[in-house]
DNA sequence: AATGAATGAGTCTTCATTCAT
DNA sequence: CATGAATGAAGACTCATTCAT
């Protein structure tokens, strides 16, 4: 990589930052180009040196979204644990790497991406699948898991994406306890609520 | 009420199930007013003498919403049952009622409710609390759960939430489950995982 | 005049009424017809079986200042006088009928007349040149008179247009002492200024 | 100022021309943006970048008036003269000075002055006031005057804007002797009408 | 004659996108 | 590559006017 690139690719980061901030606090349709423009301090035409136009913009920003989640969900260092264990990483692990710095950028590509067919499309193969990728087979692998595993990842995927909608809708009791969430739902899930 | 009060209704109504048709398709933002008022058959300016702005609609489809799904769940019809069937049917219902005609408004709502936090508000106490009122209650006075009842409903509610949003987001997989799923669950949730 | 012709005549001017609080509170073009009605207490159709369209209603304004102006200068009263006296009832006059009801529909009235070619020329023949008609005799007839009486009804014209204008922009000073002005004013335009 | 500003400055000045002509020609409420983007040979939108919206072309055209009406009464020049002549000059420069391309937008920005409360004091405190400034002074130090200075002032501004107010209405005869008007009213207002 | 809902042409304004400098 | 003024299509909304009841 020359330092020319270097310098394109850190400035298109620096416009994918800004465009991150802004979609964050007023959502993708109420932001204009020229916010972005003016939060990245760059001339509106700048933008479009970078980026096709303003979905792309969008685009860009799911993209980083997937490339950052991908690795949050490492099925190796799960072979260990106790169900318990694992349970509570499988639930606390998508949770922690979608809040932060993510988490209002999730609030908006989902909010885009319930409309958007492509988009929902994108998020699905482009980021559900994979934080599930290679679960399925850690609990498949083990002794002490009764139920079938597919079933099993999809009650822990739709838990994940429930508690994390609440969280988006502003379900303040919700945010307040989302640190021992896991452990908590871990519990009833290893013993069943009978 | 008048022949003219239910005129009117009427054709607020009719005005009304225009947009949720084109809001359904194509979004709310990507929808015009002249969509709405050609899909209801009428002229543009008819749209303003029932509803004060475009805004306005997205909030009757929302009251629309509210109204049909509150009833939803019936605690009283809840008491006599299995808890493993009581599962059941706070799974299935409000699964069911979020389905047919209203499911893709949940999806247009849902979408701006992540970005617009009056909408979302809303969302929370007029849908979500309201369709969960009670289910403490129900779940408290039975002996035969061994675990805290709010956390037991939150787990319930999350889960259906999740399953919603990957509904809503074109999960062909889980649609074509969707019927056995509420079973399915309440097995996996009554005995544990273990 | 029947009972039923009485009844219409009184709709219309209750109209006009309407038309004329209305119009003096927000002007002419941000007066909507919707406003004058609910001034009226009246549909917004009933409007339209009184008058063909607004414009109208400006124009019916017009005419009833315009009738109600005319008899204000009356030639006949003035030949007695000394010149004084004569000068300060040609200011005083025109002061009095342009304050009180009309005061606020000449604001209106002279706005658009600003703009509008036709209401222009119905200012000047149907209010302006009626007000002046027997007053240049008058003053001709007169041996006290030194000057021009063409010129001097020039001058007292455009005095009170030029008072009426500013007490219309607002000119509060000008506002109170609006009753000792045609005394004042009148012993200048006698004496002169050296 | 840069090149840039002043191709800025240019091109603000060239739509405010546009906007003058439009406006004098149609008047403010019946031209439209388009108008005068037209009557500029620019876009629509490009009106937008250099005025905030359509009023503030209005204000703009106000304003440049101002500027241009205050230098037109300069006390200074006024010392030396015999009374008549100061008075002629009192008469004769505000009535220059709003003749020409002032005329026309004198009676735009009047017309809406009528009815702007915003908009009329603007008019009496960047117009009116300062083309009186320094007159009463001029005036009061004179030994030839006997009558108060403020008086006369207030005679000689009510009958330069009464005259304006009658040109403005179209009467031709007036703008015919418009040229001779300052000499005889001064021979009038010097020497009385007795 | 009164009503007031329906109409739809017309307006201001926004904003994604382009392109000359 | 950066700039930011210019563009003009598009859209929400208003309101004078009509007309069936």
């Amino acid at each position: 990589m020359t330092l020319q690139d270097k310098i394109t690719t850190t400035k298109r980061t620096h416009i994918l930052n800004a465009a991150a901030r802004t979609f964050a606090e007023k959502g993708y349709h109420a932001t204009t180009v020229r916010d972005v423009a003016r939060a990245a301090g760059v001339a509106d035409g700048t933008i479009y040196n970078h980026f096709q136009n303003k979905y792309a913009l969008l685009l860009g920003l799911f993209t980083q979204m997937t490339e950052a989640a991908e690795p949050a969900l490492n099925p190796a260092a799960l072979t260990g644990l106790h169900l318990r264990e694992l349970l509570r990483e499988m639930l606390d692990q998508p949770l922690q790497s979608l809040r932060g710095e993510n988490y209002e950028l999730v609030r908006v590509v989902l909010s885009e991406a319930l409309i958007n067919r492509d988009l929902a499309s994108a998020f699905r193969t482009g980021l559900l699948t994979p934080m599930l990728a290679g679960t399925v087979e850690v609990l498949r692998r083990r002794g002490d898991l009764r139920v079938d595993p597919e079933d099993a990842v999809r009650l822990l995927s739709s838990l994940v994406l429930g508690l994390l909608l609440q969280a988006a809708l502003g379900d303040e009791e919700l945010q307040e306890t989302w640190a021992v969430l896991p452990d908590r739902l871990a519990d009833l899930l290893v013993g069943g609520l009978a």
